[in-house]
RNA sequence: GGUGGGAUAGCGAAGUGGCCAAACGCAUCAGACUGUAAAUCUGACGACUCACGUCUUCGAAGGUUCGAAUCCUUCUCCCACCA
């Protein structure tokens, strides 16, 4: 609270990709000083897919600055456009809710967000309050305030228009919707990845037409998730999630490759660019095996949202399972009933694989086994038609991930 | 309102009577190499069967045919353009 200007400014806008304006920013930060009263910065969540990512981090991490310098975060949840859904039919994740979904979701989302934010400096806002009491007369009235050709400059409108692919008419006017999010909580400074950069500045533009000054853009870097190219999301199955197991948290972020690491290190960890440029050095010198700088990534993600005895403990894991090629200590386990074994006590592998949930169906068993990735104990499976004699305890292990145990019945 | 185009496996996209369980690309899964890296290379990729093979699938329902993703009829849905 007590930062001076300069050295807020400084850590608020290390991250930014776009910053409209530094000087706005630095003034609002000067007037708020003076008046002694928080900025308010406006962050929107879409309350369709509740699993908080690390993509979803990178913005918290920023709200979370502001809030460490005294300012007040407001959260919007969109569960007015949640329940509308996107009618174009391109997105699947875009299905309209219902109301007890949103609610739901909005709850799990507050749960997860707090593990981020402080709760006493956040104020949580449905926009489903100002949007659903409004007559269809006002949304005419605003939609006046923007042109088609404003709204086609948006990038990936123009280049679906090119393409002649479908933009519906909703779609268009989600930006407005957002925008006016913005007049009525009366933001200050609005938050959002790269790719909200045009919605972020038409709030900017309808809160000047509506008589407010209007709000600071900031636009953070979207962080590419696990396939290295398109950037973390639900939809793309390509994400890390808050709340996923401290095992998944830690081996999903082991299999990112090394040039992505060190965004992570900014951006989702929050490091420093000194400390991430001494451990690049050591790396680079062959000090540090890039192996143990992911290890630190990893394990400090896992870390962050369990704790530092489980992220050890995953850490250590890891490296039994994938660097020792042991197995792992706990792992499903499948009871052999009577139905899988033949008249002399033996059970199918094949069946026993499908059975214990390795593979879906003996087909894929049967190519899992034909291309060597299945081990029944230490013995590598090269016959299709392998019978097994179950001992209690014997692990089936198919591919670098899959075990199974037998018990007996 | 008019004109044209389209619906094929997880996605994209070929295929216009038998050689189609359906090219190719992406994604996925496995193997090799490794550090579970990434990249690369190799292989697999509807179900059932050890296998010969059998069964279900090309928007839906009917029909023509020895034989239909492919031809005909009706229906459903989608898109672009012109107004």
């Amino acid at each position: 609270m007590t930062k001076a200007i300069e050295e807020q400014l400084e850590l608020l806008a290390e991250n930014a990709v776009d910053l409209f304006s530094r000087e706005e920013l630095k003034r609002k930060l000067e007037t708020t000083r003076r008046d002694n009263r928080p900025l308010r910065v406006k962050y929107g969540a879409d309350p369709s897919a509740p699993d908080i990512h690390l993509g979803h981090v990178v913005g918290l991490n920023q709200l979370r600055r502001f809030q460490d310098c005294g300012h007040t975060v407001v959260f919007i949840i969109g569960d007015f456009t949640g329940m509308i859904g996107d009618p174009s039919g391109r997105s699947q994740t875009r299905k309209p809710l219902t109301r007890e979904q949103v609610a739901a979701n909005a709850l799990s989302y507050q749960e997860q967000v707090f593990r981020i934010l402080r709760r006493e400096q956040t104020e949580i806002a449905f926009n489903s309050n100002w949007l659903s009491p409004m007559g269809f007369e006002e949304v005419i009235r605003l939609s006046a305030h923007v042109t088609v050709a404003q709204l086609l400059a948006r990038d990936d409108f123009s280049k679906r228009y090119a393409a002649n692919q479908p933009i519906s008419l909703v779609e268009f006017l989600y930006p407005l919707v957002q925008a006016y999010d913005s007049v009525k909580v009366k933001a200050d400074v609005e938050l959002g990845g790269t790719d909200q950069l045009f919605n972020l500045l038409l709030g900017r533009e309808l809160q000047k037409v509506m008589g407010q000054e209007p709000q600071v853009v900031m636009t953070l870097p979207l962080i590419e998730g696990l396939d290295g190219v398109n950037k973390m999301s639900k939809s793309l199955g390509n994400y890390i999630g808050i709340n996923e197991p401290a095992k998944d948290i830690f081996g999903k972020a082991m299999s990112i490759s090394d040039d992505l690491m060190w965004k992570y290190f900014r951006l989702v960890l929050g490091w420093g660019r000194e400390a991430i440029e001494q451990l690049q050095s050591e790396v680079q010198s062959g000090t540090v095996h890039p192996r143990d700088a992911k290890d630190r990534l990893a394990t400090a993600l896992a870390a962050r949202f369990h704790d530092e005895a489980a992220a050890r403990a995953v850490s250590e894991e890891f490296r039994r399972v994938f660097s020792a090629g042991q197995a792992p200590s706990e792992m499903p386990e499948l009871v052999v009933t009577p139905d899988l074994l033949d008249g002399e006590g033996r059970a199918g592998l094949m069946a026993l694989m499908v059975a214990g949930g390795l593979c879906a169906s003996n087909g894929e068993a049967k190519r899992l086994i034909q291309q060597g990735a299945v081990k029944i104990g230490e013995e590598k499976a090269t016959e299709v038609q392998a019978k097994v004699v179950p001992v209690d305890g014997l692990i089936i292990k198919s591919g670098k991930r899959g075990f199974v145990r037998l018990r007996l019945a």
